[in-house]
Order: structure tokens, then C-alpha cells, then sequence
DNA sequence: GCCAACGTTGGC
DNA sequence: GCCAACGTTGGC
């Protein structure tokens, strides 16, 4: 199983929508940028990620499991555009700011740290344990 | 609100 | 195919 992180602007898309959306779930969509768009043809059906609220929050706020891989984006007529679809898994019981994560050591490789605009990306299994554990999931 | 970083576009 | 100009994102 591989690890991801989606970012997202909480007024536009954010953690209590995907909530909302149950175990049906909803399109990762509206992604305009090919590094995002072929990270998510690599996903495969049971890989997790972090969701993570952008601008003014920062943080990883909970835990999400694809649930379809990836297909023509409905929000455009584009062929080039593709989303997979995710469901919430688990909210974390304290937020992982950007902050805490920039003062771990351990994490300074993250692709959050180095490339801050990259709205979709992979995560390595180490990151995602030790982000796991300061939010408190199970992962 | 500003600005750095980055991606995309289009002229040559 | 290069690169300048431009637009967007997101942290600060």
C-alpha cells in the first residue's frame, strides 16, 4: 500500500465535506497540474492518504482511503484531467500543523516542506507512521 | 496583502 | 526547443 497527502483550501473543499460524503465518498477533482493528475494514476484502489487543509489552517486534519482509481474528471470536458475518488477514514484527534511537522527532523523531507504548491503527493511509509502518531490514528 | 516559487503559455 | 511573460498557489 502506498501513502499520499491531498491538499486542499477548506472553503473550497474541506475536511467536513469529504466527511459528509460517507463511505460513498467523492471525486479528488478539479486538479489542473500533471505532477498531482500522475500521482493519482498511481494509486491504486485501498492506498490512504492525509488530508490536509491549506491557507489558513495548515494541518492534516484526518485520514482518507481511494476508493476508485482514476477517471475522467467530471468537472471538466478535458480528457487530460483525471481524479481518483477518496472517503474520509479517521479524523485526527489533534491536528499535525505545518509548523510541527517543519520542527520534526524526521520530516523534513516531505514533499509539504520541500514543495509546498504540489496539491497532490506522495508520502514515504516512514512519514506516514510518524505523522500518524502525532495525530493520533491508527493510520 | 505580499511575494517567492513554480507551472504554463506562446512568440520566436 | 528556448525562454520571457504571465498566472496561480500558498506560506508568511
Amino acid at each position: 500500500m502506498r501513502h499520499w497527502l491531498f491538499k486542499s483550501e477548506p472553503s473550497v473543499w474541506g475536511w467536513s465535506d469529504q466527511v459528509a460524503k460517507g463511505d460513498a465518498g467523492e471525486e479528488w477533482n478539479g486538479v489542473r497540474n500533471y505532477q498531482a493528475r500522475n500521482f493519482m494514476r498511481e494509486m491504486a484502489v485501498g492506498d490512504r492518504g492525509f488530508f490536509y487543509h491549506s491557507q489558513k489552517e495548515k494541518a492534516v486534519v484526518g485520514t482518507v482511503e481511494v476508493i476508485a482509481e482514476a477517471h475522467p474528471d467530471s468537472t471538466t470536458d478535458d480528457p487530460r484531467w483525471e481524479c481518483v475518488d477518496i472517503k474520509a477514514l479517521e479524523v485526527a484527534r489533534g491536528p499535525v500543523t505545518l509548523e510541527m511537522i517543519k520542527a520534526d527532523p524526521r520530516l523534513s523531507e516531505m514533499v509539504l516542506v520541500r514543495n509546498s504548491r504540489l496539491s497532490v503527493q506522495p508520502v514515504t511509509a516512514e512519514e506516514w507512521r510518524i505523522v500518524c502518531e502525532m495525530a493520533g490514528v491508527s493510520g
